[in-house]
DNA sequence: TTGTTAATGCAACTTGGTTGCAATAGACAT
DNA sequence: ATGTCTATTGCAACCAAGTTGCATTAACAA
């Protein structure tokens, strides 16, 4: 799975740097999008901030990570070619939950395509409140 | 119209300071949503960004203006109270249009309320791509 | 007109993110 | 293994959006 994303940064001539490795592993192994900030806590080399920072544009770059806005003032990563997806926000405890829609969002953009003149290139969509777990903790 | 709202803000024992005059009057003739910045720009009496920021977290707690996050970094507001509506944000000019859609997202937010047990307070929506003039201007 | 205090301006601060540059370390050839 | 080349890193200084403490100002009621 990593071995695959290694492969295609090495071949397109670029290296395999410990930091680099870590971030990718973090990523394949995350079950929820990670902002810049966590993701540093929770490499064992703990990289400069400069570096966390340049590797994620890095990885975009490359097809490998997207950013997803769950907040204001904070961007998330997750990793790219995921099945479309969404997600739950918790207002209280601030967990990332996904879901899978069915394609109405799909019809909704040829509709705006033709209606407003608008050619919709990506849409995001985030639902915000309370997580099951937050629902019943009073 | 705004008159409405300045009687709202002095009935619930606030001032009607020329700051949040301005700020309100902006608002309800802006047509589209307005960063703190770009709203600072547009007064005349230029205040303080303390205040500006002050202000539209006062206009938020009152219920007058809410929040958009239509850029990561930029949280824009808008007139609260408007018809529900999302936004169509082009990718080259930055310009921003209003789409009404149906209710097709409230059956989803109850099929992810049962389904998922999480209980939707709000969601956001956005699409993202070119509009209409930068499409044809190449 | 005056007193009370909400609201303002200011300056210093916080935080997420960026940048220039010298030092370091992957990958490849020897 | 060793050296070379240059992508990548660390560092320190920076930037921009947004926040905060405090002294000053100005709504508004009396």
């Amino acid at each position: 799975m990593q071995e695959e994303l290694f492969q295609r940064v090495q071949q397109a001539g670029f290296r395999l740097t410990r930091a680099r490795k870590e971030i990718v592993a973090t990523f394949t192994e995350a079950t929820r999008p990670l902002s810049a900030i966590e993701l540093r806590l929770m490499l064992s080399s703990m990289p400069n901030k400069s570096t966390i920072y340049r590797e994620l544009l890095f990885l975009m770059q490359q097809g490998i990570v997207v950013e997803v806005q769950l907040r204001p003032d904070i961007t998330h990563y997750e990793l790219a070619g995921q099945v479309h997806h969404h997600h739950l926000v918790c207002n209280r405890c601030d967990g990332v939950e996904d879901v899978v829609l069915g394609d109405d969002l799909h019809q909704l953009e040829a509709q705006i395509a033709i209606g407003k003149r608008f050619k919709v290139e990506r849409h995001s969509l985030e639902f915000y409140g309370l997580c099951g777990k937050c629902q019943t903790a009073g």
